[in-house]
DNA sequence: CTGTTAGCGCATTCAC
DNA sequence: GTGAATGCGCTAACAG
């Protein structure tokens, strides 16, 4: 393993110098830095990660913090496509994935507090966001660096990246309405209504009051079992013919349901979709892909600015129709 | 921050004795060690896993590699489940869980030597195989530790963990036939035909020669697109009565063209789902978990076993008909 | 069974 | 602009 100490013997120079060569340090001249960098590659140096976080005192990590649950409640690939941006924002700026997970938020909290106190991680990315978190008031407190992906709880400044969700539900009603020819859109959403899903819907508001249309809005309670309510409701809204569902798997599940009470009928559907594929009937569906790639890498890239006096910072992401 | 220079002075004793101590270092007496430990977490002493990985050469990180993707082709959580399982056991053992993800092979591959060179990861978690993977490949003449999960590439001797797919396979078929009265089944599986699915397919050989009736075979191409093949061949065998599918979504996608031409028609389906939820309709699926938890949690446990002589060392993890 | 000593690889004072 | 010296926190010889 060739070290920093090789490289300033070969390079007749001192420890010392080769490390603030290597560090762009301003106080080495622009010749012996050049010399020594390109010796160090010559020579296939890599820094020694472990070496450098001890004496910094801070490591070349980031924390990326699932949710607290106990098994995976959705088919969800947001989380992956989250990862796979981050990771490629780290590794250009040589820094390395750490992953804090588990059942339950205390767990996490637990992993999370190892990182820090253990590893000396400093930054950290947040995959969601719930009010009052324990994880995030921990990290605000302990005043370390981290960024939301999603809707950030309001009662903070918290950094955060998102998509502009009424935009995109306004795109998507205004797509069904004035491509697809629709009069009686329903807004489909989960029981939850959690802030994403709201944005949608105000979107969908301002497009059908646009359109002069009415809209009608139907939270499903539970994706894998929807329950008579849906179907009563379905049997008393006959004159429907499009949906907006804040999901693509919550549009799937009310259209299983349409599908078994009026047997053939056409029924178009545009929901946003964490950008995964899902075997959907025909080409009903039209998704509104939200990039979770670059969410996740718009986050890191913010986790590496210095904070803010006044917080609050924010990136938004497009998206786009599929 | 309190470090291991400070316990040992409070406790009266040298650092050495004070590490061997916490690292439960035999030669080190029983009434002495508890002493000691007892004042480290009075004092809150947590030890600073830079300095440690650099004196061991040897970070307490364990690597866990995703498959090469440029976006999620399947709403797959399997990997978010299993990392659950992963972390919980490093917890345990207080180590962190890093990524590796990118969008190709290359990608991948420089962010694990990275970690190998830069952080000293010694220990890795392979979350597929395939055959002549160049990250494998690296693993292995790099000497470094892995377990594979999933079926591994049958020309080495890797350690990995898995389900008895067989065994799923037949055990779901059964279901289907002896309790489903399903007489005419086709097993449907992907296009791609992986290691898990000729297994799966094979323990519905088996299930259906038991049962005396003729099982069908269906490969699907894309799941999110399937051809107007699966549509002709759906037509030419009107008798089906029942699916095993090797994966929900395959199951899903050939329901949906069934529903088409046969709507209102019931069909039982089996399908190996990696413990996901999806808008199914009624009750027709039965699925089979694989607990992919289970299988993160096995394969940590064995990839902090010392590697063996023989190697192919083989966790089976049981699965469960929900 | 315990203490002394010497690093691990690097960044950073402080001198020059 | 560069070098010498010191230490980050911990482990591991080597002694006793």
């Amino acid at each position: 393993m060739v070290t920093i100490r090789d490289i300033a013997e070969q390079a007749g120079v001192s420890v010392s110098t080769a490390s603030r060569a290597l560090n762009d340090n301003p106080r080495i001249s622009a010749v012996t830095r050049r010399k020594i960098k390109s010796l160090a590659d010559r020579l296939g140096y890599v820094p020694n990660f472990n070496a450098k976080s001890l004496t910094r005192g801070e490591s070349n990590v980031v924390g990326v913090i699932f949710p607290p649950e106990k098994a995976s409640e959705q088919a969800n690939p947001f989380f992956i496509d989250a990862m796979r941006g981050i990771n490629q924002v780290l590794t250009e700026r040589k820094y390395v994935l750490s992953v804090a997970i588990g059942e339950t938020t205390q767990t996490i909290l637990d992993n999370v507090i190892a990182m820090v106190d253990q590893a000396k991680v400093k930054r950290f990315i947040l995959l969601y966001s719930h009010e009052n978190d324990p994880i995030a008031n921990y990290l605000r407190t302990a005043g370390l660096r981290f960024v939301v992906i999603g809707e950030p709880d309001a009662q903070y400044q918290d950094d955060y990246v998102n998509n502009d969700n009424v935009a995109a539900g306004e795109m998507g009603t205004d797509y069904l309405l004035s491509q697809l020819n629709v009069k009686r859109p329903v807004f489909v959403g989960s029981e939850e209504d959690w802030q994403y899903e709201r944005d949608r819907r105000a979107g969908f508001g301002k497009a059908t009051t646009a359109h002069q249309v009415v809209g009608q809005y139907l939270p499903i309670p539970a994706v894998e079992q929807p329950t008579k309510d849906v179907r009563v409701w379905i049997h008393e809204h006959p004159q429907i013919d499009g949906i907006v569902a804040s999901d693509d798997l919550l549009g799937l599940a009310f259209f299983q349901q349409w599908q078994l009470i009026y047997p053939g009928k056409k029924l178009p559907i545009v929901s946003y979709n964490r950008s995964f594929k899902l075997p959907l009937p025909d080409l009903q569906f039209h998704s509104i892909t939200l990039f979770p790639a670059k969410l996740g890498a718009a986050a890191t890239e913010l986790v590496f600015k210095k904070a803010d006096e006044n917080g609050g910072r924010h990136t938004v992401v497009p998206f786009k129709m599929l």
